[in-house]
DNA sequence: TGTTGGTAGTGATTCCATTCACAAACTAAT
DNA sequence: ATTAGTTTGTGAATGGAATCACTACCAACA
């Protein structure tokens, strides 16, 4: 498609437009316009219409949206149409958080391996999965088709992990580990940070 | 200070630079100049001598920064020069995960309680804490000196517990819960959500 | 003590995102 | 039909952030 033209922000907002809609969709909403929606997200009607607009019209002039149809639209534009496989690398605390997170597969994420490095955690179970070696990675990501690697080890071991996930062709990164790691062009990397979020947060408080 | 000059942005990059130059003074590294910190953090050493340049002068030309004195400035920029007490809110899985999570103290975060609005968790004993009644929020916050609230519970009840955070002056609010919540102005509100993550990253991955 | 190489700080510039504002188009009611 | 009231989609205008480019400055060394 044409993501080249359309702002990484504009993407970055999407997923927000999705939330509000299945809000929506579940609350008996049929329509709703860009009014409605920006109060909902805190935000201008007009930024709305316009990040839309980069994906075409979905719109009736004088009615709003018809919430259902942008939904399908949003999604299918996002790639959530699909299920996207995901293995987790690293078992430790953080790592049964987020294997036993209920929040993924209701949205499509599925985990379907788990994986570390230390030999006392391969073998064991954990959330129905047997944690498997490192050695197996590129086996299991080329045979389960995963696309998604989800990285919650120790910062020190981030960057090896992840060059390791993206050798094996992973291009997609959920990073959990507080490091800023160094991928390439062609990989998407999303760094989740609870204490960049505080640190920066303590600014507006002091 | 002059909060309200600085661009948004430039605060959201200064614990990226406090996490850099930590490392940097760790490993020994006593002066280091923009463009070496640039390539470090994947930017142009021109944003970061601009985002610096807010703050004071901090460098010397010719030769660069030195790591320690930087790193005191921005920590002390930042208010991160002090102890931050934060007390959490809801104690299922995630709540447990964010109580074990050893990266907070060393960064001076610092979770002091913890709360639950099901009352059979009432009174269960947490990371070493017992689990206390919503009901004592307004008492422990004015007794533990609590500034920043960090909210694990159900979407369903995130926006309350939210609003009886900040109606009892705790102004800072780390979520976790899947919902934008509306704070007032005079709150930072910072919010960790995996799956709009993702979402985002499925639309380069298509 | 000049000279070379390098770097910070910063006004000017460019680039990009947001907002504005209006024509076109739809609804509903008379 | 006509009209009044909405709302979209979008070019134009605005606003703000990133980059450029230059000056002042520092260190090292011949």
């Amino acid at each position: 498609m044409d993501s080249f033209e359309v702002p990484e922000v504009v993407v970055l907002r999407l997923p927000l437009y999705v939330r509000a809609l299945s809000q929506l969709r579940d609350g008996g909403t049929d329509v709703v316009s860009s009014q409605q929606l920006g109060s909902l997200l805190q935000m201008t009607p007009a930024q709305i219409r316009k990040d839309l607009s980069y994906f075409g019209r979905f719109g009736k002039q004088g009615r709003g949206y018809n919430v259902r149809f942008l939904l399908r639209e949003l999604r299918e534009i996002l790639g959530l149409d699909r299920e996207w496989r995901a293995c987790l690398i690293g078992v430790g605390r953080l790592g049964h958080a987020i294997i036993n997170y209920p929040g993924f597969s209701p949205e499509g994420f599925k985990i379907v391996a788990a994986f570390d490095g230390d030999p006392k955690q391969v073998g064991t179970q954990i959330g129905g999965f047997t944690v498997r070696p490192m050695s197996d990675l590129a086996e299991t990501v080329k045979e389960m088709k995963i696309s998604i690697g989800i990285v919650a080890v120790p910062a020190s071991e981030a960057q090896e992990v992840i060059e390791n996930l993206i050798e094996n062709n992973v291009k997609g990164i959920l990073n959990y580990a507080p490091v800023a790691p160094q991928v390439p062009m062609n990989t998407v990397i999303r760094n989740i940070d609870p204490v960049l979020s505080l640190q920066s947060m303590t600014f507006y408080l002091r």
